[in-house]
DNA sequence: GATAATTTGTTCGTATGTATC
DNA sequence: TGATACATACGAACAAATTAT
């Protein structure tokens, strides 16, 4: 039935009804943010276009849209506009960590791209990882990863220089590290350390990850080994904070598995 | 021997060797923080008094700092000053997670404070993750954990208020989460579930916090439960994102822990 | 709470040395 | 040799944040 898919917002409002009119303004816009009408990440209209539509004052807009962003249902960025939240996306990091399945499981298409590779002397942390001595030759790739085509995390990946010096090549024909192992005799690999923190991030950082103003960053370091124990990958990758949420479940978690 | 005793910095830089000005004073308090001769967390010198030492312009003084500001040795804060780098803690996430413990293990001295309590219902979250129906009474606890006497995070914790309405009063005595619920009869807890993400701060949790300026915080979501497996705990923790990393280690990781 | 002093951050302009074509 | 570009170094003034009074 054509009117029922006439927005919800476009339904005058009633004044002297004992509910304020930025009350209204609100819940008429929560539907339609609730009801997936707007959807997540989509720009709501201007506060002056808003303003005209419901025949209010900017103010009263303004005021149901800062209830909006109290309940996390809208995120306001000064200069650029209001925009419905966008859910975090649950990273699961369990005994074996596959950016594809994490992001497939969450009903986000997944993709990764090559940014470039070299030749580099293990430094002290890398050496560590590896468990190989310092100004060991590895081979370093820059990568990032996508979800529904857009940037989540920019990552840089440190391997023995002589057993995967294909790694590059490789990669840059299958997209997936998990694949690339694979291809190179790796069938298996599982996560021995992670690390965690943030910071804010810089420049570089602000344009890959096409971050807003005031954005953390969350910062992985962690460590791979192959079905033998032995280090295979030390990586560290930057993730925008406002859409990921790292989660760390007993049930299958770092060394339980399914194994699947 | 006391002239070795004598802060490198005052010796005379060398005009036209090859090497810029502000590369000798970099490499001069390089080794001067390396060395321990400049305390993790100490003031350094204002970039007037630096100048004034050096005998050089402000400029060639801040060029130096900002190499140190890079390299991660130095944090400088706007209207404050310049300070020695501290090492991030690194908290330990496995099966039992423990903040007295953890702390010690870095040889930090770990207090806690209650900042107040009260009863509420249990919201959507809190209920799902004590496996309660919502709007079942919950305990409410807000607490402050130090390292070294200074603020490190925020936590607001959730108990089923039937079995644990006590606890606010014997947390006020012993000041500890794990020996509130041994008193209480939990003798022991582990850790079900985290989520980790990052945020900017809001007001109350840069004071509370004592954070600087452009620090993000790390938000832990966590859920412990008793030897039975019925949830006891619900948290929100916030931490300051510059002190703490958070470290998941397979070996004795969050389902293999060693039980001591 | 208001004000002043202190400290870092930013942007001008100017001059010099060095490397490259 | 000259022209050019770039990094280095200095000076002054002002903006912004913090701290002390």
């Amino acid at each position: 039935m054509t009117h029922d898919t006439v927005p919800v917002a476009h339904r005058e409002l009633e004044r002297g009804n004992g509910v304020a009119l930025w009350r209204q303004i609100q819940a008429v816009l929560e539907h339609d943010l609730r009801s997936g009408y707007v959807a997540a990440g989509e720009k709501l209209p201007t506060e002056r276009q808003l303003a005209q539509r419901f025949g209010v004052n900017r103010h009263t807009v303004r005021q149901a849209l800062a209830e909006l962003a109290r309940k996390e249902l809208i995120v306001v960025e000064q200069g650029r506009g209001a925009f419905a939240r966008r859910d975090k996306l649950d990273y699961a990091l369990a005994r074996r960590v596959r950016f594809s399945e994490n992001l497939l499981r969450q009903s986000r298409i997944p993709s990764e791209r090559l940014l470039g590779s070299d030749k580099v002397q293990a430094g002290r942390r890398a050496a560590e990882a590896l468990q190989v001595l310092p100004a060991t030759m590895l081979l370093r790739l820059r990568t990032v990863g996508n979800a529904d085509g857009r940037p989540l995390c920019c990552t840089t990946h440190y391997f023995p220089y002589g057993r995967f010096a294909g790694f590059a090549a490789v990669y840059g024909q299958l997209h997936s590290v998990t694949a690339a192992f694979r291809a190179l005799g790796v069938a298996d690999y599982v996560r021995t350390s992670t690390r965690i923190t943030s910071r804010m991030p810089d420049a570089a950082e602000v344009r890959a990850l096409g971050l807003a103003r005031q954005t953390p960053v969350l910062v992985v370091e962690s460590v791979n080994a192959d079905g033998a124990g032995t280090p295979v990958e030390y990586g560290v990758c930057v993730w925008a904070a406002d859409r990921i949420q790292f989660v760390i479940d007993a049930a299958e978690s770092v060394c339980g598995g399914t194994g699947g």
